[in-house]
DNA sequence: ACACTTAGTTTCAAATTACAACTAACCATC
DNA sequence: GATGGTTAGTTGTAATTTGAAACTAAGTGT
């Protein structure tokens, strides 16, 4: 039983850089396309992937160097115009990483746009990095998604920082802290502070490590 | 560029029987699993259809019979091992009717099976019911989602006992018409009553138009 | 007319969240 | 080494939202 359909899958990895949401763009190595910022995608290797999520992976890893911590499917995008050689399916994943992951890659081939700064870009890419922007916006009301934003560790200012960053809103001191503590996700660095100017340091937090690799969901969100 | 991964579409058509959640399933016309219960589904059509929803309106109304006002991408399954034929990649879809609208068809290859009650299927439809599942449960929290198992037009005491099954929860009688009220997407239908029984009647609404074929989504939930 | 049942509303207490003002801790400057 | 400026983190309280109970409303059956 063979199909025409052409199957790939793209992965929107997201950071944050100048305390904006921004995603990595490769520069397409074959046609079509060739030369132009895109997705990192791919196909799936039917030998090697034992299923899209392996794929999404390897394809990650290949195009960036990087191995996300956080890998999740977003939907699938399909359609007989979508690519001009023909009716394709791609399923998209997202990947979120620091800053810091992607900058010691110092990978030439892959640059950070600003999300809200979007040239055209091949195939319905941009809709499916809108449609990443909007999971993780959506997301960060009820769970520790932002967290895989933030780095090994961070304080909590920072985090919340990243937070607004995702949610595009500000936050209340008090109830964000409250939030967090509530998750129980977070764990001290003790005897470590953040020196960063004239004032009180603020205290390091990292991810208990039941959470470096998982989400925790909040009953009702913020 | 050919390919030889099995590309389908599978629904997952979603009502409520009984008080409880029911998933249609059908008898599989052709191998593997040839005259097995499962999950209606379908090869994409390169000619026929624009895109993979297109797809699944199509496999939705053809094995079934139903056009449903709500189909929503749920996720895409694939691996090597989830088909006998070899590698394949399905993206499932759920739909939500009213029991009247499968029950008008009467098409005896169409039986609703109890969520919580399934035996085995073929492939891993029972992992995308159960994925299926979860997602009403999450959505129903904070949208209107479970409108759409309500039919045409329904109380509110009927709606609250929808939502209910969705969220396999009670809910406060008071807060849910709050929440609902709210929402805004509810007509009185004038004049009607349901009379059923020895006691006052209640009133009978209807989706406001703009809500017949959308999702409402409150910004925090229940 | 009266009992019984469910629909729908009102009232108020409890819990949650938002805001403001506070204390804490550091650096820089005098 | 006291003083001021700045951000970290906490405390207290007002405002809002939610939950529970008790109420009124409107039918049917006896």
């Amino acid at each position: 039983m063979n199909s025409t359909i052409i199957q790939t899958i793209d992965i929107v990895l997201l950071s944050i850089k100048n305390a904006k949401l921004h995603v990595a763009l490769v520069k397409r190595e074959n046609q079509p396309y060739q030369g132009d910022q895109a997705l990192p995608g791919g196909y799936v290797h039917e030998q090697e992937d034992n299923n899209c999520f392996d794929s999404a992976t390897r394809v990650l890893k290949t195009k960036t160097g990087i191995k996300s911590p956080y890998l999740e499917q977003l939907e699938t995008f399909s359609g007989k115009y979508r690519d001009p050689r023909g009716w394709s399916i791609t399923v998209a994943y997202f990947a979120l990483v620091s800053l810091e992951v992607i900058e010691s890659m110092a990978n030439p081939l892959v640059s950070l746009v600003d999300v809200d700064q979007l040239n055209e870009l091949p195939f319905d890419h941009i809709k499916i990095i809108t449609n990443a922007v909007n999971r993780i916006r959506n997301k960060s009301q009820y769970s520790s998604l932002p967290c895989f934003l933030a780095g090994d560790s961070f304080t909590l200012p920072a985090l919340q920082k990243t937070y607004e960053i995702c949610l595009d809103d500000k936050l209340h001191k008090v109830s964000f802290r409250r939030k967090i503590d509530e998750m129980d996700i977070l764990e001290e660095i003790e005897g470590e502070l953040a020196r960063v100017g004239a004032h009180r340091p603020a205290k390091i937090y990292r991810l208990k490590t039941s959470f470096v690799n998982s989400l925790k969901i909040l009953e009702k969100g913020l």
